[in-house]
DNA sequence: CGACATGTTGAAGCGGTTCAAGTAGGGTGG
DNA sequence: CCACCCTACTTGAACCGCTTCAACATGTCG
């Protein structure tokens, strides 16, 4: 194999028609030509560590990001401010959406884990979006498939207990997980306790009280960040049929 | 004054350009020669009564709606069969973007007045959105604003205490609709006790409590649906300075 | 005018928070 | 590589904000 092979097949591995994420990610659905036009305005592997920002509460618009690994979390800050944790984010899913409205960022994007993602500057995006109907109508979705999560989040916090919160969130996670190839009943949660209440509108000790609660009546198994579900039937009871999707943007399918 | 002159003036009233929404609604910042080509997609004027439906859960996704008049509350059905309010929506917002994402409505919504609103065919609307660079952007602003209030009413939810949603609530409603040419502290509220509790995740009798309180306290004066807000900086303060904008679908501006 | 939905007010109960104390990991420096 | 420290997590007990239940008042609509 020649030097000139191995940088093409790194180069190939680059794009979007053969990422693994193809089918979760925005350009689901495009055709080949298409493909080649997202793929010339995408600057692909941008790198970000534990902790660290994607983009922060008032940054400007610039561009949105595609995850390829690792997660985030995003939150508001409070008038007292605290953190409210609007969702978590995976690979596959489009992050940063938030700005179009204002022109800048309205929460900010913190690295779970090392993750990385490719940027995708959105006045390109938008210009693009105009030639190819398809992503247009992709782009709308995605807007429109987190606005329906939100409201579904709303309703857990408003009118559901802290039992049903948590058993939602758990299989929330375990179908986007599964969808990315990941096993649905055993998975590692990379949030900490502390984002779960956060999001979920609770007090860490209930969350902590409740996991152990879960383990007691076998319906999971608990050893820290690893969660193995082993009733997924009386969970999905638990959480009234409704498993929350707590993206911050929406994946496509 | 003729006939033709009469017929004249009325289709003059109900285009965008001559109507009193337009710098809170969709054609926000068109161009004259845009204006026109929305105008032409636009069916005009449906009427809808008090408890109507405007469109409801499933139904498939045919066109949005903007209000003229009236007013409109927004609602999931939880698996107990229990509807979650997810906003309400006043004058020169769009209703029925939450469908496009499924192709077909996520949630119901129902006149909570008569009411009037402009039909528009959603696949008109966006083939047009590919033509008009501008109206596809404030569409995008549109879909990311609601996301930006549905977060913020999340935050509302998760850790603000009683008191602070129903300021919070109030004074967002002030502002919708002095925007709307009312007076910020004086205004008739559309919806019922049991309404504003849904959305703001309360019992109806904590609402009533803390309506009296407020009234105690001389920062509001109510009587019925009937609100004056006699101390708007109190208010403010306990709001924690956030006003909630709980419409459904975002405003312009 | 009567009937029914809507709103108000009081009192008891409870789900979840807060406070407090202790345990266990994970990372760092010696 | 281990001792240390700090953060994350767990568990218990007291407390409290809000809900629930109940009874009544007030509008509203046929």
């Amino acid at each position: 194999m020649t030097d000139n092979q191995i940088i093409k097949l790194s180069e190939l591995k680059s794009h979007c028609q053969n990422c693994s994420l193809y089918d979760l990610c925005l350009p689901m659905g495009l055709k080949t030509g298409d493909l080649d036009s997202l793929d010339n305005v995408i600057k692909r592997r941008q790198s970000i560590n534990k902790n660290n920002f994607l983009f922060r509460l008032g940054d400007s618009l610039k561009s949105v990001y595609a995850i390829r690994s690792g997660s985030f979390k995003t939150y508001l800050i409070n008038t007292d401010g605290n953190e409210q944790i609007v969702g978590f984010s995976l690979p596959g899913e489009l992050l940063g959406m938030d700005a179009i409205g204002e022109n800048q960022h309205t929460c900010t994007a913190k690295a779970l884990e090392t993750s990385s993602v490719c940027e995708i500057p959105f006045d390109r995006l938008e210009s693009l979006a105009r030639d190819i109907p398809n992503l247009q109508h992709q782009l709308f979705r995605l807007l429109s498939k987190e606005i329906q999560q939100d409201q579904n989040l709303m309703l857990l916090l408003a009118q559901m207990p802290a039992e049903t919160r948590l058993a939602s969130f758990l299989l929330g996670m375990s179908e986007r997980l599964s969808k990315r190839g990941y096993a649905a009943n055993e998975f590692n949660l990379s949030m900490s306790r502390g984002d779960i209440a956060n999001l979920l509108g609770m007090a860490v000790e209930t969350i902590s009280r409740l996991l152990s609660h879960f383990q007691e009546n076998s319906l999971l198994n608990v050893e820290r960040k690893h969660i193995t579900i082993l009733d997924m039937d009386k969970l999905r009871q638990l959480a009234n049929h409704s498993a929350v999707n707590c993206s911050n943007s929406s994946q496509v399918s």
